[in-house]
DNA sequence: CTGTTAGCGCATTCAT
DNA sequence: ATGAATGCGCTAACAG
């Protein structure tokens, strides 16, 4: 119950052993005298000693914690993913470390630098940064793994597939009748928001060559998905279908359309993308991701790397899965 | 771009002056020679220089980390404070360190203790661990605010004024004609569950003396909900209202009333507690919880005091307002 | 098996 | 204004 935290050499001093002792019995090395291992033990436990994490980092050159750096604006999308690391890196004795990060790429920069000799590797969701601004925010020497951003430089990763995901989406629609699709996009800048519009555009030229495409750029969030709808309305532009790059647009999609006392999926069918917790129960057809999943596997294949293992620059894409609820269905029915 | 990163001593060889200098030059002291600034400033930079951090925070004895302990079982609630906390650490130029706790009284001291020397200060919520087992697990010396947990020691900390909240959500439901209510309670040995109910009854004793109040347990997630709903209907009990501890089970409650063709509010009023964002797009009447108000005042005030204030051994209450929405209205329209 | 010593990278006296 | 030396708390050689 001392104020001051008792450090390795008070409990050398009590167990009247040399601290060299006191680090090997604390920690499980072999060559220890039973007997001086129970004196340690004991002094120890009556000095309430705890070893000072960040001295031991020093010493060992690793602090077993992982930075993750992520968008400061952050819905449930980042959340999924973050629990889903959150709990594999419980289960391997590791920390997460977090940083928000703002679109800047210099402060991103400064975001993942704050991090050198904290960590033992990095976690990096950058999505609004371009290539050449995340190879520069990089530190280097630092294991990294990229989630949901562009490779700026051979790193390891994990990236949703977009295109097919919206593709999926795009024949669905088409299947139940639905040929004047609108796209709600993400931000300008986002590299998922890219990728899922050009596969909109792609799905469209193959699915309706005769239907000119209609894309509206929102950001992600739930304003803009109500804001594309207001928009449509007042230039008058005849659709059946909207197809929002996230599931936060189409929810304020969805809204909008039903003040508009237009019907879903009567009059018109809404699709989101990612299929966060909401979706489910609001009965929105949406492109599964498996965020939790995804988080995971980027912790786990981070920490295998730091384990001795190595980390490919590869980047691994993960699946998506069409979830039909409510929010589409057969036009004639 | 070497791969080995430059310590403060290459700089110090590259700049041609001593470390002393270096370190100076690079944390903005006030006595160093313009020149031996610039040529400090240029070799850092020539070498892609970055401090390590974790060899700071041991010179310095702070690490600019606060570390966060909760739950390993945690929905929204959980993510809308740390989102809270998240923010307020950015702006004061900290960070958060994760650490998931398991109900285990004794894993849950093991996370805290691990923490010791990465960490200047810890946020605790621990609504599982009851005075004792908090007071065991807290790590002595170490400043820490407690959120949502019972108060060990004369810590600094944060409540939810449950009691008082659910009062107001009986008089309302009183209010619109519902007396036989039944509360669905959290998990056994959590403190806010317990408050809740405890407010619950006495609540009832107020609004509704001659009923008597129908309390089934549950563990504050929607399956236990659903199961409240079907235990109450196999045992015939009349209900015209339900009053769940938190959102997750008012959901379950729902989804279970509606499957057995029982109307809400019709039939039954239902209220949830927290107002998660979940809440607002089901039209749930519950209890707002300003929850990422809530991690960011308990950042707030865990920096300050790390920053020269003192931590005042208070527990500050945080009020929380009824919200109507859909699923509670009066009987008679 | 155990004690002594030398760093890990940095900030900081104390001299100069 | 600057450099040399000391220590933060711990682990890892290196001797005994």
């Amino acid at each position: 119950m001392k104020s001051a935290s008792a450090t390795i050499r008070d409990v050398a001093q009590v167990a009247e052993v040399s601290v060299a002792s006191v680090s090997r019995a604390l920690n499980g090395h072999s060559s220890v005298h039973p007997d001086t291992r129970a004196r340690v033990l004991a002094a120890a436990k009556a000095l309430g000693y705890v070893p000072h994490a960040g001295a031991r980092s020093l010493s060992l050159a690793r602090s077993h914690a992982i930075g993750v750096v992520l968008p400061d604006l952050h819905g449930e999308f980042f959340s999924e993913i973050v629990r889903g690391m959150d709990r594999e890196v419980g289960a391997r004795g590791y920390h997460l470390l977090l940083s928000n990060m703002h679109a800047d790429a210099e402060l991103a920069a400064q975001a993942m630098r704050s991090m050198r000799g904290r960590v033992d590797g990095l976690i990096v969701m950058a999505p609004q940064l371009d290539a050449e601004g995340l190879r520069e925010a990089l530190p280097g020497g630092v294991p990294a793994v990229l989630v949901n951003s562009l490779d700026g430089a051979g790193r390891a990763g994990f990236r949703i597939a977009n295109a097919e995901g919206i593709a999926t989406v795009v024949a669905h629609l088409a299947a139940t009748g639905r040929r004047r699709l609108v796209h709600v996009g993400g931000p300008a800048g986002n590299i998922d928001a890219r990728e899922r519009c050009e596969g909109f555009l792609t799905a469209m030229a193959h699915h309706a060559p005769d239907i000119e495409p209609v894309v509206i750029e929102g950001d992600f969030r739930e304003d803009s998905g109500a804001a594309a709808v207001a928009m449509l309305r007042a230039r008058g532009v005849a659709f059946d279908g909207i197809v929002a790059a996230n599931d936060m647009m189409a929810l304020g999609v969805l809204a909008a359309l039903r003040e508009q006392g237009l019907s879903v999926p009567g009059d018109v069918a809404v699709t989101g993308f990612d299929d966060i917790p909401l979706a489910r129960y609001l009965g929105l057809t949406t492109m599964r991701v498996p965020l939790a999943e995804m988080g995971a596997r980027a912790v786990a294949r981070l920490i295998d790397a730091l384990q001795g293992g190595t980390l490919t620059p590869d980047t691994q894409v993960v699946a998506t899965d069409l979830v039909i609820r409510t929010t589409t269905e057969a036009l004639t029915s």
